[in-house]
DNA sequence: ACTTTTGTGGGAGATAGTGGGTAAAAAAGT
DNA sequence: ACTTTTTTACCCACTATCTCCCACAAAAGT
């Protein structure tokens, strides 16, 4: 499975096109794919961006949720409705480009600058911007990862 | 087995045709499913929407129902008449469109501009007007899948 | 400096979406 | 049973959008 890494900035035109990373490109056909591969993109739940993945790790994501859903129950119905809004599937075109639907554009308010960023399993994109504003400072990052990853953690870890 | 995802607008016309997508209707024939496809189209239990299905996943869904009901309990047989009300069976015609039924249109006060939702083995229809009234906000969103799947849990999880 | 790869832009053909007209079928009324 | 009316199905045609293709520019590597 491609796991993807590193910083990228590129325009898209005004016809919502933009090129996928070179680096990033060539991850995701170091995992052997053969032929078209298909995305899934969508508006992050928490943050205001847009993640991209592999179909298969779409479908690996809401196979979790599914299965804490029961299909009868009136709240989980709502919320799997809501997970399916502001999503997406596309293609890599000819030229390694990905076009972004106009509706995710405004939601991540994208113009032309957008930084992709490679998070393991999904490359999350920003407009530029957002991003630069975006970024938790130093000290928060260390305080963060020292009560969540370091020694005074306080709940369950694998 | 199709995987619906997506979100897409087609417009009804008056004579209660819509188109089905491009992308919904890729996604069908990809299942090896050659010639005539029937779907099962109906009331959502619980939103103010349609839901489409094809034909086997609609007798899927209706044979663990059957299972978990008594056939000589009056209230389980009065909850099975119902959950076959509001149903219609319908297939795609020459150009790719279906026709819905107008009863059900008026159930979910179609009218013009019809969002079609992929939800996995199933596909919204929304009004258009009621889709976008009908989202919960981001914060709320956040919210709840922060509740239901995030870290903090309070109740059962997998 | 030259070659190769990567990113960007625009034009033309293909295709998806939409609308209407007509014929057949079904439903309703006589 | 037959006529009338309504509904449904099939066909054709138009338009807007998207996708493919070509070409150039910019960057990186040799």
């Amino acid at each position: 499975m491609a796991s993807f890494i590193g910083e990228y900035t590129c325009n898209m035109d005004d016809k919502g096109r933009v090129a996928l990373p070179a680096a990033l490109r060539a991850e995701l056909y170091a995992g052997g794919t053969q032929g078209r591969v298909r995305f899934v993109i969508k508006k992050d739940e928490y943050l205001a961006c847009l993640a991209l993945m592999t179909e298969p790790e779409w479908e690996r994501r809401i196979a979790i949720v599914d299965k804490s859903l029961n299909l009868y129950d009136k709240e989980d119905q709502m919320l799997r409705d809501a997970l399916h809004r502001n999503k997406a599937l596309l293609e890599i075109d000819s030229v390694g480009r990905i076009l972004i639907p106009k509706k995710l554009c405004d939601k991540a308010n994208f113009s032309k600058e957008i930084v992709f960023v490679g998070e393991g399993s999904e490359i999350k994109l920003w407009a530029k911007e957002t991003y630069d504003r975006s970024s938790i400072s130093e000290q928060d990052l260390a305080a963060l990862l020292q009560k969540r990853l370091g020694n005074k953690k306080t709940d369950t870890e694998q």
